[in-house]
DNA sequence: AATTTCACCGATAGTACTATCGGTGAAAAA
DNA sequence: TTTTTCACCGATAGTACTATCGGTGAAATT
């Protein structure tokens, strides 16, 4: 069948990669309690003490897997923001400032329901990484506001920006979820009722800028 | 001490709500899989066997659990639009509606975070019941906005308001974790930025019905 | 007063999982 | 070719939990 004889690190590395896999989708179908060395070692087609060559421990796994889903998290955010950039003109580059982070979770549901999860699951050695993940976000998106004029003079304006940041990634993960779960199957409406939301928050722009961000 | 000296019975319904009672503290600070009928027996002081006087097994707890949480929120459902409708002028209304939801959360923030947690884990028996909850929440935040005037001729009119009353629910959500988080100290604020969204999905309203929401 | 009921107890069988260990054969190095 | 390395295997010790069972004493019933 295959054509190539592998080496034995490629074979290792296969393996690995296999086991990462399976890891995912096991924790997607079952959550965090269904995780055991047992599947995932089953799932990927070796014996369950082999696990052991390639985790030091069930907590190794779950780091590997909580970097690697960071990494993924992190090419998307900056690719999305990359074509938030490149596009036509101003009225099409706000629709796509929701259109874009909605795609990028469609793309890896099972991966954005598993940060979900871990988000408020104190059990979870991927809490951390769920926490630290949605507050860069937050930082993130808040900066993006501050550039559009949004006032950052006092501490209460800095929060209230925290704030809105905030609210726009929960509208933004609500509709996705939505969308996923087959509510809401057309994406343009979906960005019609953010694009709606966002008018409510245009209106804190000072009116001088508002013009820059809003209709 | 205790100057009654209780019946058989009442012996049983107390043990048996100590039960609960730990069993909830439990799930909010270690998370499902922390809840074992070893540490609930022992949190409520009696030996781990005689946790089966009072439940069939672990899922006849996590059952009762379910149900208790789901009469006390929707007692707490009930009460906040009792306090709605009672509230004094018009523009204090409007603010009221985010304001009690967001206040019944922060009364019970461990049951508010047990439901967000199992919400998303397939894992969870109490997932069919956060499922559940929040669809009906979702259902009867849509009435609601149906009774404002909201369109709901077509059946993508009934989709954008479903869409809308699950922005809003996400919305309190999250800034009602924020709030209890403590990055959001003070409620008002968060009213205010509620608000501020708000004036954004009620342009979605014909024009002649808006004055009744908004402002 | 005699009897029954039953909430609770300690002990334990059964189950599922984690992690370690020595052995094996093929790839890699010598 | 000989030796070494190492990814993988089966077996198994150890751990944590679930659920059952017979026993006990005090409350409830007779």
């Amino acid at each position: 069948m295959t054509g190539t004889p592998l080496s034995r690190s490629e074979a290792k590395d296969l393996t690995r990669r296999r086991l990462i896999r399976a890891a995912f989708a096991i924790l997607d179908e079952e959550g965090e309690a269904g995780l055991t060395t047992v599947k995932v070692a089953k799932a990927a087609g070796i014996a369950q003490s082999s696990f052991y060559v390639h985790f030091k421990d069930r907590q190794d796994l779950l780091r590997a897997l909580g970097d690697q889903a960071g990494e993924r998290l992190r090419a998307t955010m900056r690719e999305a923001r990359r074509r938030a950039r490149e596009a036509p003109d101003d009225s099409e580059r706000h629709r796509d400032t929701f259109r874009i982070p909605l795609e990028a979770i469609c793309g890896h549901p099972e991966l954005f329901r598993i940060g979900l999860r871990a988000r408020h699951d104190p059990s979870s050695p991927l809490q951390g990484f769920a926490v630290e993940t949605s507050a860069a976000y937050r930082a993130h998106l808040a900066a993006d506001l501050a550039a559009m004029g949004f006032p950052t003079g006092t501490e209460r304006d800095r929060r209230r920006l925290e704030m809105v940041a905030d609210g726009i990634t929960a509208l933004t993960n609500a509709m996705a979820v939505g969308h996923i779960e087959g509510r809401y199957p057309d994406l343009e409406e979906v960005v019609d009722v953010l694009v709606a939301f966002s008018k409510g928050y245009l209106r804190l722009l000072p009116p001088a800028r508002r013009a820059a961000g809003a209709e």
